[in-house]
DNA sequence: ATATAATGGTTGACGTGTCAACCAATCTTT
DNA sequence: AAAGATTGGTTGACACGTCAACCATTATAT
């Protein structure tokens, strides 16, 4: 099967195959799209979105365990989730079994919010992916996966 | 087939549904991947680079011809360029058709720059794609075509 | 031919992302 | 139990991305 591009594309042959370019544009399109369904219905920012939705999906959780699973820089992840407590959207507390780690939980407002964002977000994903089969969807991800561990190598001299 | 994910993963299934999140996670990788490749070789960053090899690509360009491929932002390209004919790497003249475009293409000294760089990037290419068949390639750019096309919609509400 | 709109690009202001240095708490080794 | 290593998180400095306003040029409509 074809690609097909939008617009006009000079650029066919090599760039088709260059896949973080491609990936790139893909990423550019959809946060774009993201961030203009925030500021429509809230004050977040992408990553606070993130984060929120992060926290919301496991209750409970840590910094450093959101930088494990979206590989977000730590300090944004510092001075964004400070951001959230500001707005008293997120409650960060000290863990009782550890000193140092911060355990993250939504606060009531928080889960408001993320309540009614969500479903937006919501409306959204079932958008972007009723163009997909499960077995086109469960693909990408695989892609992905896939992607994820190759970008681990780090040298690509000689 | 299931997926595999990288480290522990609580947050499986939801998220592993969250398409804008996985795809943030992997062109995160892939972007501090192409980054330190590139601080390695040169002193570009990534949209340098990105430039760069897209008029490298068509041999002359546009700044809005780069907007159409990429969507990165116009004011970024705007000033990317500037920088890289700063540089002496890119030529930015006037086209003689019309008095507002300008004409973009690589000096010499932006050619041996990409011929360097690009044989890194091309041993990139071909590690990330390694695994992958040349069907499961095409699916994954189709997926991204149709993930490109939904992320037109920008309302969500009702 | 003139007014209006669309296109190509630049700029300023500001928000977000990134790297590296750092501190404190915990874990590991000896 | 002390020394070193690792982990969790914070901070500063700076680069990069994003939005909106803007100007000049070209295209379109009347």
């Amino acid at each position: 099967m074809q690609n097909q591009i939008l617009d006009t594309d000079r650029f066919s042959p090599e760039f088709r195959s260059f896949i973080t370019f491609r990936l790139g544009k893909t990423t550019n399109l959809l946060n774009a799209q993201a961030a203009h369904i925030l500021r429509k219905h809230s004050d977040l920012s992408l990553t606070e979105w993130r984060i929120i939705s992060l926290i919301n999906a496991v209750n409970e959780t840590t910094a450093s365990e959101i930088v494990k699973t979206t590989f977000i820089d730590k300090g944004q992840i510092s001075r964004t989730v400070r951001s959230l407590a500001d707005k008293g959207l997120v409650l960060a507390k000290q863990s009782e079994s550890t000193r140092r780690q911060m355990a993250l939980k939504l606060s009531p407002d928080g889960k408001a919010l993320h309540r009614r964002i969500f479903a937006f977000m919501a409306n959204r994903q079932r958008h972007l992916t009723s163009e997909f089969t499960s077995d086109e969807l469960a693909a990408f991800h695989v892609a992905l996966d896939k992607l994820d561990r190759a970008s681990r190598m780090r040298d690509f001299d000689t």
